[in-house]
DNA sequence: AGTAATCCCTGGCAGC
DNA sequence: TGCTGCCAGGGATTAC
């Protein structure tokens, strides 16, 4: 599931070759994917437009064009890439059946391929979802700063803002689980299931806690812990399970370095302990109940 | 207002 | 082998 390092990844792999670009197509295959405005807005709004800049904010990308902002979510199996004309398609394009990685660099587009950038020159940005949980959204660039789309989210874990005061003030009023909180993308934007879990771990907080009762020392754990899973999750290419690719159809490569994430069963890194599993709020939660004890 | 449950969706997989 | 049912989960929506 793309989160904050999966989605960075994407954006540093796609940048470069999308900037400048002219928009010169729209296809889009799947109209339930494209939630602002109408989908039949959108191809002749954005053709003739150039692409002036690719940013991320949280797990959403944001393509500056001249007159628009295009927001893209790759909710859990968005793949965003490249695709170029004078590379040749891979027609062995699916996911390996020992590892489950993806094997191909470039494909041509296929039943989850639902929306489709062509370039002026005959290149592509290849929008796939095999869940369809990914949304497009589309914004004039004056009501995208009316919208306020992004105040709704937390902090950036690798922006000038994130500072510890305003880490501290987040946890007020909050009463539910910490695993839970994490996973609020109005606290901290950017942290999905995993890298919650191996934040949890990094930090040794039980992921049960509730917020409210973690030590002012835990908190401040679990401040430097964030930004840090995020980064090596990044250094390392993003976490792929099952769909992750990045902008040139490669896996990543940071699930070989996941601490509890899927390894319910099997012993923790650092104590030897068996990992557990548990279901908080109907998702998945690893942690090490020997590192991570429920009372603290 | 804060928290939790429900729903969307497909492919992989266990079990028969 | 093919069928059934379950599981994965981000976030919008709904319920409390």
């Amino acid at each position: 599931m793309p989160e904050l390092p999966e989605v960075e990844t994407i954006r540093r792999g796609l940048v470069e070759k999308v900037r400048n670009q002219v928009i010169a197509e729209v296809e889009i295959r799947l109209k339930k994917i494209v939630l602002h405005p109408e989908a039949r807005r959108w191809a002749p709004a954005l053709c003739g437009e150039t692409i002036l800049d690719l940013r991320r904010r949280g797990k959403y990308l944001i393509f500056d064009t001249n007159h628009f902002v295009v927001l893209v979510h790759l909710g859990m199996t968005g793949q965003l890439t490249y695709w170029d004309r004078e590379c040749r398609n891979d027609a062995k394009f699916q996911v390996h059946p020992v590892t489950g990685l993806q094997k191909a660099r470039q494909h041509a587009p296929d039943k989850h391929t639902h929306v489709r950038l062509n370039l002026a020159g005959g290149n592509a940005i290849q929008y796939r979802d095999i869940r369809q949980f990914g949304k497009w959204r589309l914004y004039s660039r004056k009501d995208f700063e009316r919208s306020g789309f992004f105040d709704r989210l937390g902090l950036e874990p690798f922006g000038p803002e994130y500072r510890w005061q305003d880490f501290l003030c987040r946890f007020e009023r909050r009463s539910l689980r910490i695993k839970s909180l994490l996973l609020d993308q109005s606290f901290v934007a950017g942290v999905g299931n995993i890298y919650a879990d191996e934040t949890l771990f990094e930090a040794r907080v039980h992921p049960e806690r509730l917020a409210s009762s973690l030590t002012l020392g835990e908190k401040r754990k679990l401040f430097f812990a964030i930004p840090k899973v995020l980064r090596r999750g990044l250094r390392n290419g993003g976490t792929t399970l099952q769909d992750f690719i990045n902008a040139d159809g490669e896996s990543g490569g940071n699930q070989a370095y996941l601490r509890v994430y899927g390894r319910a069963g099997e012993k923790c890194r650092r104590c030897r302990s068996a990992l557990l599993r548990i279901v908080i709020n109907q998702r998945s939660s690893h942690f090490c109940p020997h590192c991570q004890p429920e009372g603290g």
